[in-house]
DNA sequence: TTATCCAGTTAACCTAAGATAATGTCGGGT
DNA sequence: ACCCGACATTATCTTAGGTTAACTGGATAA
């Protein structure tokens, strides 16, 4: 059982200790993109009945033990990162409970990008070996892969977009956004808090400021009484003005009627 | 026969007006990350034949006639690209001859990003269905296609980190280096020249900046004796000093052994 | 109990880049 | 020869956000 830094906020998954079946977050993200046949649920559990726990700020990439195929975040946050040489990093993108992320050694082995744990993890490996199966075109674990994929894709454009050309309180409130809708899809929130295991300094090479101006445009958020954020616990008091004030639209991540709050 | 902006500089396809066999730019792409049977190169090439022209600026989603499937450039620049409600935009990824972008209705249609031409393009459609034929995960053809996907991904983390943590110069510098490769490895590319269909604007929404302030980075790179831009053609002319400069390291592109230069 | 560490906070100052707008250049159309 | 529109360039002023560094407070360890 990992440790989490903040057990005092008791997640979820602390309470149920072994997910199985419907609240496995794997099939209940994929199953949002497509119906799964039976065959294909019990091949997902059955490959996720062999997640390994890992450390907080853990590279996932340096044990590459494992053939090419998924990475698949059972509990905690992960992220894909990148660290300059004058010793800047930038986090591209999150992986939370459900996210899976493509493994392909070919492509993932010599670049300087690396997916790396934030808080202690769930992680499951699934060989593309093991996939194969039910992988042609036409069935649904192949098209809600596939869904998958694309949604990522869209997840990255859309963080083009926020540090490209928008102000610092827009670019921490769509943030914020994206990952209260993404966590309530797998039942990590609750109303319009969750638990967030970031420091301030990961959000500001997430979102491309300095630590000291995302201090100052959370405490901004703070006073103007959109958000709460205490320990590592958010809670979001003006959904609509938030979501109003980072143009955020759900409608990239394809989670149905996710947004409507 | 599309009428290009720059005919002055005569680009390679205007020389080679019908592209078949090994010459076509989407053929050449993906051999160079999973070698084809016959039956793909075929397939594919039956399917470019119906490319269609259009003129620059021209958004490709709005005629959505076509099911899901593949956008695929053959000639011109494209790009992927997001208008805030301020009017600002983003422009999130290039399409350049042999790049394609996987086109599901389910997920384009009510999200308010945009795939457009840039300069004058030939682009064909090819659908899902066309592809389900070598669609086994074991050919060649599925292979390179998750190939290019993960490869589109890589490049949109890259462009997160450029936007998120580097300087005025910096950006421009990568851009510049990513492009030639990109282009190079189609043929587009002669030495270290290259055409390049973008206004000071584009490069401006491309990588964060203001049209000035990319003026301003322009002339300093040019100062200091890096790329040569005149017209809609660039060529760099310091390779070592620009990479360096931008940090620039190829690998996510995985053109094999490009950017030994 | 104290020392240590880490995250968060604050303040003073600085700079890279934005905004605006005037001006220049060049190619195309008439 | 003239005008026009699209880009590029330049100058000016302004500002969002960076840098540095000091200080706080809670948590853990000795």
């Amino acid at each position: 059982m990992p440790r989490h830094l903040n057990t005092a906020f008791a997640a979820p998954w602390d309470l149920a200790p072994t997910p199985g079946g419907d609240d496995n977050p794997l099939v209940r993200r994929l199953e949002g993109f497509a119906p799964l046949s039976q065959a294909d649920r019990t091949l997902l559990l059955s490959h996720c009945a062999n997640a390994r726990s890992y450390p907080a700020q853990t590279d996932l990439a340096r044990d590459r033990e494992e053939p090419d195929g998924i990475l698949v975040v059972l509990e905690g946050f992960a992220c894909w990162h990148q660290y300059r040489q004058t010793g800047a990093r930038q986090i591209t993108a999150y992986l939370v409970p459900g996210d899976l992320c493509e493994w392909d050694t070919a492509l993932i082995g010599r670049t300087d990008h690396a997916v790396s744990t934030i808080s202690p993890c769930r992680i499951a490996r699934i060989s593309r070996e093991a996939l194969r199966n039910s992988y042609g075109a036409q069935t649904g674990l192949a098209k809600a892969l596939r869904m998958s994929s694309l949604v990522y894709e869209a997840t990255l454009r859309e963080w083009v977009v926020n540090v490209g050309c928008r102000t610092a309180l827009e670019r921490i409130a769509h943030l914020f956004c994206e990952l209260h809708v993404r966590l309530d899809a797998v039942g990590l929130a609750s109303g319009l808090g969750f638990d967030l295991p970031l420091t301030q300094g990961d959000l500001a090479v997430t979102v491309g400021l300095s630590n000291v101006h995302v201090n100052r445009s959370l405490q901004a958020l703070r006073r103007d009484r959109f958000i709460d954020l205490r320990g590592r616990r958010l809670t979001i008091l003006d959904w609509a003005g938030l979501s109003n004030l980072a143009e955020f639209n759900p409608g990239y991540l394809r989670l149905g009627r996710a947004g409507e709050r």
